[in-house]
DNA sequence: TAGGCCATCTGGTCCT
DNA sequence: AGGACCAGATGGCCTA
């Protein structure tokens, strides 16, 4: 390897000029490529840090969602994907308990048409507390002759799919260290 | 020691 | 142009 600026023997003396012209464009160019080095390199790391902060608060709605999960024993970590497995079993066992909640549970009086508008004061949303005592008739119509559901089944058939949602193949069936 | 999980870096692509 | 998002690569730590 010749260094790039090694006057060759076979080379025809050059006025000076020309020669201080291209060594000065060298210097020149290597400056700008250093300068375009660093700047590609603070941009670079301006770009990590920007997505180390991203993965922080992608792991911290990671760690919220995990707060709300019911795990046994109650400090067992869920890994990143068990954790987003869980949720959506776990939301899928909630939507389920809901479904069944409503078959059971009578509807609101509006929905029924009844006369009575909601008494002033009282919770129109909150049509859970107005089930009448008739209400365990009602749950049994809802589930069908075949079942006689009463206001007691209605009670433990959301715990009971929310107990059985665990076993689902795609959840965590037994707590991981 | 192999395998799983994780954090970080990196370059590419898309969006504003 | 710069930031957000994404996926692949890499290396460290931990556990069976």
């Amino acid at each position: 390897m010749m260094p790039a600026e090694a006057p060759s023997s076979g080379e025809v003396a050059e006025p000076g000029a020309p020669r201080e012209r291209r060594r000065r464009r060298g210097r020149a160019r290597a400056r700008t490529e250093a300068l375009l080095h660093t700047l590609k390199r603070s941009r670079r790391v301006k770009a990590n840090d920007r997505e180390r902060n991203r993965m922080h608060h992608l792991n911290a709605a990671l760690d919220e969602l995990r707060s709300v999960l019911p795990t046994f024993p109650d400090d067992t970590k869920l890994t990143k994907i068990e954790t987003l497995r869980f949720a959506y079993n776990y939301i899928w066992a909630l939507s389920e308990t809901l479904r069944l909640a409503e078959q059971c549970l009578p509807p609101p009086p509006a929905f029924r048409g009844a006369a009575a508008p909601p008494s002033p004061g009282s919770d129109a949303g909150s049509w859970l507390s107005s089930a009448s005592p008739s209400a365990p008739s009602l749950c049994a119509s809802a589930s069908g002759p075949s079942s006689p559901a009463t206001s007691e089944d209605c009670a433990y058939a959301p715990a009971d799919s929310l107990r059985g949602f665990r076993g689902l193949p795609a959840g965590p069936a037994a707590p991981l260290r």
